[in-house]
RNA sequence: GCGGGGUUAGCUCAGCGGUAGAGCGUCUCCUUUACACGGAGAGGGUCGGGGGUUCGAUCCCCUCACCCCGCACCA
């Protein structure tokens, strides 16, 4: 054959060219069989907002890596891509567009502007899609599903009426999360709380009919003409004689009641006196309906006083208001003082807006009912997370839920399948619905949508064809549900894992993957955030355009242990080496490979010589290292492994090791054909075992060694072999590289150049060894610059002495030249070794210890005790 | 306040009961026909502090300090 690789690596030739042969070649699409070994995975919808990040690139990397892993291990593998509506977020960004043309949403009316969203998501799903191609996600792109699909909408819209029918869903008032920006309730994880630095206001609140005040703290002076009570504790001896009177409010001269309440007031806390609002704040809610007190909104949904807030404030901006009564307080005298005040501010984390609570009427899920069972699913082991540490705060999390506010006012996303007639009925349907079925009054849908996380909670199965009762038996669900593993990140565990599990259980009875993944964050070199602000940000794409994406994909492997990833460009730069050394390895290997793959029969194993042998044995190793940690998503590990052992081992000792003879220089032709053959089949077996990781340029590479199978992606994984496991070579070559790594340190330490070539005496005990170091001799003098190797006289006298991996060596050098540093090493040396010694007679003297300690320890110590000793005379002839 | 995680070489991190590791960076030497995105070699750590358990602790337990991240928050 001898078809060559490029001279250079320049991935750009390449990679999508072999991305579009793979899917021409259909690999990424499985079949629906079920009599085949499975393994299903589904991504986690990216939001179709805008262009993928690099904690995208992370997550889909991870998953490209067990999908490709668990394909080429024989697994009819699945692997279903898809996209988000992501409600707000992507009103957001449409909304923020048109604003530019400045056109706001409520002129174009919700149907032409819900049109613009779906222009806008064509485009994005597209660029989408391309970037994973980029990437080389093995996705398969002819079960590409969105959130908004017909069938996944009918799924939403089954699970909102089984719910509802269950008595699960219910509609009513509560206090919620509002974004006056949004304009939408949210739930209460979609809160993040900022610290801030703001103000306490302090402010004088007359008691009506006497000559007392109150003086009440509060960070929010604007909702005080909300205020509809005064609260202090019932026991408080300083006020409660005036429970049951009342409070003048300042600016706005209400009268307002005093009342006692031990649930809200701590007496103890400032100056145990408490100002209740009850339509502006949780706490003063619960407390307005204990002791009925009236509501009074004067903000309104926008974020602007409302005209119960009075004349002067109807219409003002909630943080103008707040301004003007602060001023208005201190002209009247009531405003006692200001503090500086840090404190935590809930905010809408999609926008960073500030909060409003807001009473009004929404729709929740009752969520108890479907925890338990999804608590009890991790609990039994049903469904692992990994790194386990995130159980702990898994369970924290489920067992202190709230019922989740599931409506939004928006008008992106799945339209609440329920109506309403004048009547006040409300009735939930499959099919819409034109008439109450109670009263036959005209009915209208309600407007509200549902939360992003209502659908994405229904992923794993919807897009598999789920639709609910009827619709639960669809090829695809027998062979693919449930799903293996689940790859994503930590910040959506409750938004989306824990939901999952939930709908997962209640709708299908089966969890919907029993093995979750949670990385972490992909942070900058210094271990900050990445952000736009910052600067900081690296575009997956732009490094994919650079070095490639198998070098991104790479060091993204190699950085994940289950913690945050810190990334910086010059980690990037360093596995980019790694995969030009891969490249060219593998030049190397081609220049001297003269059979094709398919041709190349079995390796006659009697024959090889224990360099052979020794790497066959180290990449047997280094494959089950790789399969083991890969199921334990210890990326890192997995990775490490490929990297040592194809850089340090194959390429840094074999490919020096076989040189010799590759080049003819020794060994007959027999012996070369032999070490053709090895090479093939470690050049074969590196690129198999790294192709999860860096798809392209294996398949580049592997297409030029003539394999049975079109792609490498569908040949198969290597698994260890016991055969294959040589431990006598590998002591024995351990050896040869010690020496050769001895003499090359000594030959720099006495300042000779790699030019200068000495005897080496190696002193054997065993007729074994010393042919082994007779028959490899080559191997010394060629990688350690040698003259010639002696396994037979006496070593002489002069020469620098030591013990290496048990053997007696002795380096000849022409003339002595030791430099003071030299002495100086051989002192440091021998200090060591006489400490370390010294310890290990003390612990040998121990009785406890000995008596103790299990025995293979202290065999060990018995034999570094002797090993030491011999190796301490040794080192003391070289002073 | 509650819960979780962290503190190991200049940097980023593995290891987690039996002699301190990797990558990157630093220093020295080397253009040896796969690769200078290379090769060879070197230096560098009282494993956050203090107790305890153990024959033996970076690793287990307690405690303190500092740093992250969730959750809940006092007006």
């Amino acid at each position: 054959m001898k078809e060559e690789l490029a001279t250079r690596y320049e991935p750009s030739t390449f990679e999508q060219r072999i991305y579009a042969a793979w899917e021409e070649g259909g690999y990424f699409t499985p079949v629906v069989d079920r009599d085949r070994p499975k393994f299903s995975i589904v991504i986690p919808p990216p939001n179709v907002t805008g262009r993928l990040h690099i904690g995208h690139a992370l997550v889909n990397t991870l998953q490209d890596i067990i999908a490709r892993w668990k394909r080429m291990s024989g697994f009819n593998t699945l692997w279903l891509p898809g996209t988000d509506h992501a409600g707000i977020a992507t009103q957001m960004v449409v909304e923020r567009k048109l604003a530019e043309q400045g056109i706001s949403r409520f002129e174009l009316g919700r149907e032409k502007f819900v049109e613009k969203i779906w222009e806008w998501k064509e485009q994005h799903s597209t660029e989408i899609k391309d970037q994973l191609t980029r990437l080389g996600a093995s996705c398969d792109w002819t079960r590409e599903r969105f959130t908004l699909d017909e069938g996944l909408s009918r799924a939403v819209r089954y699970v909102f009426v089984k719910l509802y029918e269950d008595g699960l869903i219910y509609r009513g008032i509560a206090m919620v999360n509002w974004c006056p920006r949004c304009r939408t309730a949210i739930s209460d994880i979609e809160v993040e709380f900022r610290e801030r630095n703001g103000k306490l206001y302090h402010v004088d609140y007359p008691v009506e009919g006497t000559d007392r005040k109150f003086t009440v703290a509060t960070t929010r002076p604007e909702t005080m003409l909300g205020d509809t009570a005064v609260a202090v504790h019932p026991d408080d001896e300083r006020y409660k004689d005036l429970i049951g009177k009342y409070a003048i409010l300042p600016v706005a001269n209400r009268r307002i009641p005093i009342i006692g309440d031990a649930i809200l007031v701590d007496p103890t806390f400032g100056t145990g006196v408490v100002k209740v609002t009850p339509s502006h704040d949780k706490n003063d809610y619960e407390t307005g309906k204990r002791h009925d007190l009236p509501q009074l909104q004067v903000i309104g949904e926008d974020g602007r006083m409302t005209d119960a807030a009075g004349a002067e404030f109807a219409g003002l901006d909630r943080f103008d208001a707040r301004k003007k009564i602060v001023e208005m307080l201190r002209e009247q005298g009531f405003l006692v003082k200001v503090e500086d005040h840090l404190h935590n501010i809930g905010v809408h984390g999609k926008c960073d807006t500030d909060i409003e609570p807001m009473v009004s009427r929404q729709w929740f899920v009752k969520i108890e009912p479907l925890a338990q069972p999804a608590i009890e699913a991790v609990r039994s082991g049903a469904v692992q997370i990994v790194p386990q540490a995130w159980e702990a705060t898994y369970y924290n999390w489920m067992e202190n839920i709230h019922d989740w506010t599931i409506s939004r006012q928006l008008w992106w996303g799945h339209r609440i399948p329920a109506f309403h007639c004048p009547n006040g009925h409300t009735s939930v349907s499959m099919e819409d619905l034109a008439h109450c079925p109670e009263c036959g009054a005209a009915v209208a849908q309600e407007t509200d949508v549902l939360d992003t996380w209502f659908s994405s909670g229904l992923w794993p199965f919807s897009t598999l064809g789920w639709q609910g009762a009827g619709h639960d038996k669809t090829p695809e669900l027998d062979v693919f549900y449930p799903t293996d593993t689940l790859i994503t990140g930590f910040d959506i565990l409750f938004f989306w894992v824990a939901r999952m599990i939930m709908f997962g259980l209640r709708f299908t009875g089966k969890a919907p993957f029993s093995q979750v993944f949670l990385n972490g964050l992909v942070r900058d070199e210094k271990g900050d955030k990445m952000s736009k602000s910052k600067g900081n940000v690296i575009d997956p794409l732009d490094v994919v355009n650079e070095v490639g994406a198998d070098a991104l994909r790479f060091t993204l492997a190699i950085a994940t242990s289950g913690r945050d990833i810190p990334l910086g460009k010059s980690r990037i730069a360093g596995y980019s080496a790694f995969v030009n050394k891969i490249w060219n390895a593998s030049r190397f290997a081609l220049m001297h490979i003269d059979v094709e793959l398919k041709n190349a029969g079995p390796i006659d194993r009697d024959n090889l010589r224990t360099v052979e042998r020794w790497i066959l044995s180290r990449i047997n190793s280094a494959t089950a290292e790789v399969n083991k940690q890969l199921s334990l998503f210890r990326f890192d590990e997995a990775s490490g492994a490929l990297y040592k052992f194809f850089w340090h081992e194959f390429c840094d000792w074999y490919i020096e090791m076989a040189k010799p003879v590759l080049l003819g220089r020794h060994g007959s032709d027999k012996d070369r054909a032999l070490a053709k053959r090895v090479l093939l089949e470690i050049v074969d077996r590196s690129l198999r075992l790294l192709h999860p990781f860096m798809p392209f340029v294996t398949e580049e590479i592997w297409q030029k060694l003539g394999g049975v199978e079109p792609s490498i992606m569908i040949a198969p994984y290597p698994i260890s072999e016991e055969v294959l496991d040589d431990p006598e070579a590998e002591r024995l070559m351990n050896a040869v590289k010690a020496i050769i790594t001895t003499v090359r340190n000594v030959r720099a330490e006495r300042g000779f150049t790699p030019k200068d070539r000495f005897k080496l005496y190696i002193r054997v005990s065993e007729p074994r060894d010393a042919n082994f170091f007779r028959d490899n001799a080559y191997v010394l003098i060629e990688l350690a610059r040698l003259t010639e190797v002696s396994v037979e006289g006496q070593e002489p006298e002069g020469a620098h002495h030591d013990i290496v991996e048990g053997f007696p060596i002795a380096i000849e050098f022409p003339e002595k030249q030791v430099s003071q540093e030299q002495l100086d090493r051989v002192r440091r040396e021998i200090e060591k070794s006489v400490k370390e010694l010294e310890s290990l007679d003390v612990k040998l003297a121990n009785e406890q210890f000995v008596r103790n300690a299990p025995p293979q320890i202290v065999a060990g110590a018995q034999a570094r005790q002797a090993e030491l000793r011999a190796r301490l005379e040794k080192l003391q002839q070289n002073q």
